[in-house]
DNA sequence: TTGTATGCGTTATCAC
DNA sequence: GTGATAACGCATACAA
């Protein structure tokens, strides 16, 4: 067991102090270019990293970034993790997770005390989580840096990355009208989510302004599960007319519907056509294969990452920039142009 | 902003030495009861918690426990997490996530310096790297402690928790036979994982103890993509006669036979059976939603976080116990009884 | 441009 | 049982 280089090694071996190590590591400016070489290879040499802990217990910070969520979809998580960590690794700051359950009051303080305890230096927030003002307004209070995913603008932007669902929803509907559909119906989400009143309005919206009208009976509101989609499904589709296209708010639901187009009969895309969102697993997999709306998540976890760092590192120039994403269509079997119905 | 208190400050207003202090909260026995008592009073007055990186940088721990994987399915990464979480938050501990790429030979190094940099108290590795061996005696070597989930028993007890995939797979080889099935084929994993050697002798050897037998060249090696699931369900499909049913090693494969038999117009279950491996998302979702199995995975993270805890605070007795897991199956609507079959 | 001294919040060594 | 005091490895006023 050789034990872990410390800067005082390296300092001792360079045969310098250790204050113009750490002026190397640090990356400041006013180091001889001779002393600077030396000690940078004396660095290689002994395979030196600083300590983390006593870095950060020197600078208080911790190098470490919390990632807040409740309950998202595994896959999503996932795609957060690793577009996220791309940028942290570059950056020399490592991930931790904390996921907490969003409903009760305590998770605010939770999420504070999780924060407090390990010098956290500053948070992602992923949906559902991210929607959260309260939360929000008590990371302010509490002078903690961080960052939210989200689909609407509520933050100011270095602390947002958000992803315009909106814009994707109007694409859809520009994409249905043009395939000649206009007994549209809809599964939307739970109320309370920004998200699912973005989605909402992008594609009931352009649908107006594209002069199909959509009765109001024909939307729902789901609660984004397998299960509700299935309920929703079977209400809509066992009403005469029905529809000829049901948009779900998400994949999970959009598979439910086509359980139940199968259980009924329904031939999906023939009879009927069917959309999701997220880009799921499912949506590739199942049968006929979902078009839906893919949200880049990785990148934009990304963008979350750099904007964290710029908070933290006090640079408020790189952290301000870009911060918004369209989703885009993806379209694949469970859509198509649209018959002429026979009555009606 | 009030900042947070230190030991110092609980010391001065209890009056005592922080030393005491630090006894108290650190439950030492050798302490009066009348100056705990004074002691813990001040601390929950005051709200508090030692600083994780004073306390590591002392005493060379930083509560941090690491998770490395490569690519795993989301929702098995995700399920790890909570289970792993659900005893690190009671104990005082947080987790970080570390991908690597399996492939390429400096990600032993990678693991390596991903814990010493942070000063990682232990990792629990999973699935596919927890069987590299290399990657666990380079761990032993730099005298790290880590805990990995595999299906074989290829480590010391206090090091592994063990999902029995061979018991598993025998009951699903005498499930089929009990449905009155023998016309079985396999979509079988990568060979050099063991996890995939595990599961094919536990169906096969199965197989043969109940008479069944199993033609050579039924047996195909896949790679555990969807993509990989529908090449082989064409090889195996367009033969003739053809299986009756086909056992994939995981849940994508076997998405990828249903979506060929789709194609073909081949009935599942009613002329062809399928089964899984994961109890993927995709397993109840699909149509047929698909008989599998189910790795209690939530349950053996849990085990590992405990066990990896039990190295860390060295108290063996704790960790040695419980190791071993046995996946169940998971009956759904791909499977059913054997047609007789005219000729043959 | 370089070095000295001090502090960050905790644990651990030793003496009392 | 309790308390000074020295680590732990680094950053940073301040000085030279």
């Amino acid at each position: 067991m050789d034990k872990k280089p410390t800067i005082n090694d390296v300092a001792r071996i360079a045969g310098v102090s250790k204050r113009t190590v750490s002026r190397v590591i640090n990356g400041a400016s006013n180091v001889g270019a001779a002393t600077r070489e030396k000690i940078q290879q004396v660095v290689d040499e002994l395979g030196f990293s600083p300590d983390k802990q006593a870095r950060g217990l020197a600078a208080s910070r911790s190098y470490l970034i919390g990632l807040i969520y409740d309950n998202p979809d595994a896959l999503y998580l996932d795609q957060v993790q690793r577009g996220v960590l791309s940028i942290c690794s570059q950056k020399g700051y490592e991930l931790v997770v904390h996921p907490c359950s969003y409903r009760g009051d305590e998770f605010i303080s939770n999420c504070i005390s999780f924060v407090r305890r390990s010098n956290i230096d500053g948070v992602i927030v992923i949906p559902p989580v991210s929607e959260s003002n309260e939360l929000a307004s008590a990371l302010v209070n509490h002078d903690i840096n961080y960052v939210r995913l989200t689909s609407v603008d509520i933050d100011t932007k270095p602390n947002i990355v958000v992803s315009d669902d909106r814009a994707a929803l109007s694409d859809m509907a520009r994409y249905l009208v043009s395939l000649g559909h206009q007994y549209i119906a809809i599964i939307s989400g739970p109320n309370h989510y920004y998200s699912t009143v973005e989605r909402l309005e992008g594609i009931t919206d352009t649908l107006e302004e594209l002069g199909v009208t959509i009765s109001p009976e024909w939307i729902i509101e789901g609660n984004n599960t397998y299960q509700s989609g299935i309920e929703c499904a079977r209400s809509l589709l066992n009403q005469s007319p029905r529809p000829q296209v049901i948009v779900a708010n998400n994949d999970e639901m959009a598979a439910g519907v086509l359980k139940v187009a199968h259980e009924l009969g329904i031939d999906v895309p023939g009879e009927l056509s069917v959309t999701g969102f997220d880009d799921n697993l499912l949506a590739s997999r199942v049968i006929p294969s979902l078009t839906t709306v893919q949200r880049p998540v990785v990148a934009m976890a990304g963008i979350a990452a750099r904007k964290i760092i710029a908070l933290i590192e006090n640079k408020p120039e790189e952290g301000a920039s870009e911060y918004t994403i369209k989703p885009h269509l993806i379209i694949r079997e469970s859509t198509r142009k649209a018959v002429k119905r026979e009555s009606n």
